[in-house]
DNA sequence: TTGAAAGCGCTAACAA
DNA sequence: TTGTTAGCGCTTTCAA
């Protein structure tokens, strides 16, 4: 014999109307929070929710969205949700997010920026209410027009170029530089730095603020650029070759926090010492680095303010319609964390 | 004066139609891939092909959705994003289901029973097609509902205990017993284990297997368990303050990643060192473990083959109703990661 | 081979 | 204060 919770008919808002005598339209303005505003009862007001609580009444939101037009699905489209950056703003987000009532639908672009087109029409298909996106280049066009439907929208991590909305970046550029200066005053000359092969808007900061420190100091930067994305293995051998043509260097700087993972694991097979032999700096903290024999010095981004900054811009665009048009753009500060493995060894 | 693809006023099917002298029941036939099935000309489903493409029509999800009672969009339950392992089975599931024309909708429950509750509610109402689960204890009667209501489902790293359902789960109990058994091999007698105090089959089944070693080896197991989820600096603490008390002890196993991580970097505080102080495995492999000093010895969870298994099993229940009853449980070996953290210093 | 029309479940304008 | 009803955009049966 079934019991009751079994046979759980999928109730519509129409049974529930019926069963209280009322109409489906008060029903659906009692559940909606418009009780007062359209002077409905008390009495049949709390009857209703009495009602749908005991019963456990839930709206079909494909409905409801289908009508209203909202989903309260917010698309997140990162590089890699592997990555541990994108991964603890995800995080993050998806924290903060739900507790405003938001939920999360999300992709990983893996740099591609096909699959990114892709990504950002099934987005667009399903009517989610707002963007939260760190793109690779190549989608220019149809972000210009998704900022011009006037979807809420927000980019972090990277900029667009050509492309004017909403965005929270981090300031590379002067946390590279400080970070170049912190070697140079260690007495490091030859600093090398590693990137990955992208031509976007935060790696070109990174490279700029190193250049620009190298400069000042008359010296010539020295970057080697590694295919990305990549095989691990691949990426981990041409790291180490680069550091054994490089035999002058005494310093390098790795640009991503999977290069400063790859960077290490090649340093380590060729037994280079650290920082006796070369010193290091990584982008991006991470519990490796903080952990490693010796601590890695780090250009650490501000995770958290990020992520509050993302979503409030977003939330604030989503519940603010009208404001659709003021444009926000944040760019907040990294935070150099001086470890062992940028420290002049005392001679 | 706006150009064509400003005023995209949003297409409908209709509006197709309309233009190309069909009905809409045609255009909607040859879009959907029954044109042949229905006897449609040839030459009609191309031109409507064509428009379409041409026009880019995109059908809206939201109505085709309602109608079809289909999202294609699956639901993600994990613990925390942020967790380097479900970051991991995360993009590659992701991955996997993109492929098969699916998207995800994700959430992180942070063990938290009543944010899981509230999770797998709005997973229902948004008619997710299928759920992949890694859950807290404390939500079986829904679990069970769900299952009962016939909704393909996968468990995934922990079951639920009296939960009958699709599953794939590591088989932690082997690997620790194994890595607990090389341990004694090695020589160490004292061995602790380190586990969160969580209720969660995988993790029993971890000391289980932990335990057992050491009795059959006629010792007996010191299990500590530490508080879970807690604050970072509180579980470094509580670990620092474990290996002060337990001054006898020759070797430690951590029963999870963050564990591991928190673990090393509290017996890096006492300055103790591996493997000559304490031989130290943790349970799941990272790039922190393998990299550092001296490597750690791990239970390598098959990442890869899980998330396969997982999609795998997903996709084939959803894409064969018929068989929904017939529930697959794997259960897949971890593989023992020798490093040099838990090998007998040579005396 | 194609067209008309009945919903999917809900919201909200309009009437009463 | 509450009820009726017209859609939201699409799929699919049934009739032509």
């Amino acid at each position: 014999m079934p019991t009751e919770l079994d046979l759980k008919k999928k109730l519509l808002i129409h049974d529930i109307a019926k069963h209280l005598e009322v109409s489906i339209a008060t029903v659906s303005l009692v559940l909606n929070g418009k009780a007062k505003e359209k002077r409905i009862s008390d009495s049949v007001a709390e009857r209703v929710l009495k009602y749908v609580e005991e019963v456990g009444y839930k709206p079909n939101q494909l409905a409801k969205s289908l009508r209203t037009g909202k989903t309260h699905v917010i698309g997140l489209v990162i590089e890699d949700i592997a990555n541990p950056f994108f991964a603890t703003v995800a995080a993050l987000i998806e924290q903060k997010a739900l507790a405003r009532g938001y939920r999360m639908l999300f992709c990983s672009t893996n740099n591609d920026s096909s699959k990114t087109r892709d990504l950002l029409t099934m987005f667009q298909e399903r009517h989610v209410d707002g963007y939260i996106l760190a793109l690779p280049n190549g989608v220019e066009a149809e972000v210009r027009a998704l900022v011009r439907s006037g979807k809420p929208l927000v980019l972090f991590d990277r900029l667009l170029p050509g492309v004017q909305a909403n965005a929270v970046v981090v300031d590379g550029a002067t946390g590279m530089y400080e970070a170049t200066q912190h070697l140079l005053s260690q007495g490091f000359k030859r600093i090398a730095l590693l990137m990955p092969r992208l031509d976007q808007t935060q790696m070109n900061a990174r490279a700029q603020g190193y250049t620009q420190a190298l400069r000042e100091a008359g010296l010539s930067p020295l970057v080697h650029e590694v295919e990305f994305p990549q095989d691990t293995e691949q990426l981990v051998q041409d790291a180490q070759s680069f550091f054994e043509d490089c035999t002058t260097c005494d310093a390098v700087m790795f640009a991503t926090n999977y290069l400063g993972v790859y960077g290490l694991e090649a340093l380590r097979r060729l037994g280079r010492r650290i920082p006796e032999e070369i010193a290091v700096i990584s982008f991006d903290d991470n519990d490796l680095f903080r952990l490693y024999s010796p601590p890695i010095t780090v250009v650490a981004q501000p995770i958290e303010a990020l992520a509050e900054e993302v979503i409030g811009t977003l939330l604030a665009s989503l519940e603010n319609p009208a404001e659709t048009g003021r444009i926000v753009q944040l760019q907040l500060a990294p935070q150099l964390v001086v470890r062992a493995s940028s420290m002049r060894p005392s001679a």
